[in-house]
DNA sequence: GTCTATAAGATGATAGAC
DNA sequence: GTCTATCATCTTATAGAC
């Protein structure tokens, strides 16, 4: 097995079981036993717990990047590509057990190492300025009614959507997602 | 010092402790370093965390009541409960380092044990409730426009309000509440 | 009610062989 | 790259003295 490979089994892991357990739930023995190695080989890989909660949020940044990219290029209006960013997060709700990886780590935060920080904040704000982008042209091209500032209902649907991650798992149904984007409806539709 | 002072004090930092760092973060030590007794001591008033977990869920709900109570109480207009209902969370988002006890509880629940779930179940229920019955009171004094489900708007705004302390926290500001309140401005006002 | 003592197991991490 | 062996520490929890 080449380190790469091991290198990402235990990224893909360790990203499920901070998504369903949080970051200070899953220990590295539950990481080696579902990857079927030791724990010493992790460190290896990943020298601390710390430096292994770094690849997982680069690598989720990473993703978030592909997909919005993707989202760019396969819808035009804006109402199509916000209505498919309520789906990124629909689609984590719809496994049950899972929340967004960077929810789970802001939601650990205060016991994590501060070089995290900024990683999760950059995650945040990365969500929010594709909205605001998205959400600002939406409306020059008058698709999306005025109203607030972009960035303030970009910023309140990322809080939103992120809540409703964590109550839609805690109270075992996908509608708090399903309530967000019904309860925004009237603030992107004329 | 009597039981119910000593038991009291260890709720008080328990409760402080969750809402900081989360339920998996904390142990019976931390909670004895700070109320100065042994850990073994905690055990006597909580035999198991799951248990020191479901009282803090009890208490926390009954302080929710009581807020609720109160505003009811001392505000007679919609749109003024609404408000004191934000300014809870903009309180809690102001201290710099905690969320939502029961934010906190369901970021954690995949690691409770089940019999925590209908606490936090009936917790984010009664935030909505009540939210849907002072809107829905609201729209048919004229107050607060038509527009979705009040039940709807009163999932939204929970979770919402949720992620965006956990939001607030994670980038050092508390101002992902104040977009929630700004961003949801023309639901509430004509 | 609180203590000391102790258990039984988990934890992140390191050293050194292969 | 992965292993065995080991470490020092922490964790929840119990038994029994005071």
């Amino acid at each position: 097995m080449t380190s790469a490979n091991t290198a990402e089994r235990l990224l893909d892991v360790a990203a499920s079981l901070v998504q369903r357990r949080g970051f200070n739930a899953f220990s590295y023995r539950d990481l080696a036993d579902v990857v079927g190695i030791k724990t010493a080989s992790i460190h290896y890989h990943f020298p601390t717990k710390a430096d292994l909660a770094s690849a997982l949020l680069t690598r989720y940044s990473e993703q978030l990047d592909e997909a919005l990219a993707e989202i760019d290029r396969e819808s035009r209006t804006a109402r199509k590509r916000l209505a498919r960013f309520v789906d990124l997060y629909r689609e984590t709700a719809a496994t049950g057990d899972r929340i967004c990886l960077c929810g789970a780590m802001a939601a650990d935060i205060g016991t994590l190492p501060d070089a995290l920080r900024p990683q999760v904040h950059a995650y945040l704000d990365r969500s929010i300025a594709w909205l605001e982008q998205t959400i600002s042209a939406g409306r020059r091209a008058g698709e999306i009614p005025s109203g607030g500032g972009a960035r303030t209902l970009a910023s309140m649907l990322v809080s939103a959507l992120q809540g409703a991650l964590i109550h839609a798992r805690a109270i075992g149904s996908t509608e708090p997602v399903n309530a967000v984007e019904r309860a925004m409806k009237p603030l992107f539709k004329s």
